[in-house]
DNA sequence: TGTAATTTAAATGTCAGACTTTTAATTGTA
DNA sequence: TACAATTAAAAGTCTGACATTTAAATTACA
């Protein structure tokens, strides 16, 4: 756990950073080990404190490590939870969608694709909690006043129980960063009552066929409900195309 | 954009970087926006320059900011790119599944669901680019001195082509964290050239049906390879504890 | 007048050193 | 033995300075 800067584009924090994360990655560091001192790395890596203390930000931020004030405190290899992990991903895949220019389709695609594929171990798995669970959801779904915004979170929930069913702890990271990086995405649809009344409609038949252990139905539902969501997301796309062109038509344009 | 500071449990640079971090998140900073110089936040948020640092350096961290040096340079909103995010998530999701004692099985399972939700679309779109891909991956695999090492490499190329055949960057996004984190789950077991040649054989008939386009026989194929993979692992675990026990016996415990 | 070289100012990057706060081990005392 | 006070190690924070980079503004020159 030596040194570099041999760089000529410096930024020694984030080379002192990328070092330390090798070595966590490829397992020398192993978890709850503890680095040495700020002040000793600082002397290792021939750095001033607060550059070694960049460096250990920017692992921290990654939940690389983690840190303890006092004697015996220091920076110590983080054993990173699914929970941590899972809010990650969320933010990157967020920020990934919102920014670059992924269509609706493709988003939505991804998603009900790695959904179905839960499908099988979730009718062979499913527990009674989770079909309660997905139940009490459609049930706030058939809430008359309920926002959009709260439409949104409760859908959400409703996949998450779904994913969890298949009782694959790693399926349910992965698809975290399906599942909820598109609620912005969504956000972007007005639910009529109509809309809903159609989807709470594929969602129950889910929970049943799940509840059958039905997966190829489950498989199915969530096929319409995938071709359903783009055909809502098309028309907001297009009456908004319509509206844009009767603005520029009318201020002479 | 303002300021908090009556957490008692202090950790300025932490609290403020979660602070610029939801802005950017929920989207009220926009990309290629930039923030105030390091003097400016220091002042907006009432803490001195090097704790505002460590918290750009968090950001920075999660590709949420790039920085740029000299006149007119500062804090940028990162308009994220699929690489970036691409890293990141196999550093997490690698970390996750190793230090996690996440089972083999369960982490096979979750990879080859994924991959047969590829499947269709694989079948589908897949290009001659990404057959001949995965065919010189195959003649690769072939190669008799191979080791262990380059073996699982190919392998994951193999696989990463499957996937990028799917045609949808936010599939292969995701997938990337379940193919890849599993190499060094992977790289515990060794291949005999028996093992390789029936891997090889399924890898040889996944591009053969490939380009068929039939998306059922894939998927067996892929559920085949999953079992087998499975199989091989066991046999390592199996004969792990087989030879400790006999080390525990001869010792006398 | 137009282009090339120079200067300049605004940023980030880095450093040194001091002080504060937290925390656990140690020591002292009832 | 149990509890309280002390102590030392370490992260957290601050101040102030200097180095380096970079693009814009200015100047010099053809």
């Amino acid at each position: 756990m030596k040194i570099e800067r041999t760089d000529t584009t410096s930024n020694l924090s984030a080379q002192i950073a990328s070092s330390l994360r090798d070595a966590i990655v490829s397992g020398q560091l192993r978890a709850d080990q503890r680095l040495p001192s700020e002040a000793e790395l600082a002397e290792d890596f021939n750095v001033s404190r607060p550059t070694v203390r960049e460096a250990l930000k920017r692992l921290a931020a990654q939940s690389l490590i983690r840190t303890q004030r006092g004697a015996f405190g220091g920076a110590f290899i983080n054993r990173i939870a699914f929970e941590e992990a899972y809010g990650q991903h969320v933010t990157t895949s967020t920020l990934l969608l919102s920014m670059n220019a992924v269509s609706f389709d493709v988003a939505c695609e991804a998603r009900f694709a790695m959904e179905r594929a839960c499908a099988p171990y979730a009718a062979k798995r499913r527990s009674a909690d989770h079909l309660a669970t997905m139940r009490a959801e459609i049930h706030r779904q058939s809430q008359p006043g309920l926002s959009d915004e709260s439409w949104c979170a409760s859908d959400v929930a409703f996949h998450r129980a779904l994913v969890d069913a298949a009782g694959n702890p790693v399926l349910s990271y992965q698809l975290a960063g399906s599942v909820e990086a598109m609620q912005p995405l969504m956000n972007m649809i007005t639910f009529t009552a109509r809309n809903r009344e159609t989807i709470i409609a594929l969602h129950t038949e889910i929970a049943d066929q799940l509840d059958a252990g039905d997966s190829a139905a489950v498989e199915d539902r969530l096929n319409r409900l995938c071709d359903y969501t783009k055909t809502l997301a098309h028309d907001v796309i297009a009456s908004r195309a319509k509206d844009k062109a009767q603005k520029t038509r009318r201020s002479g344009m």
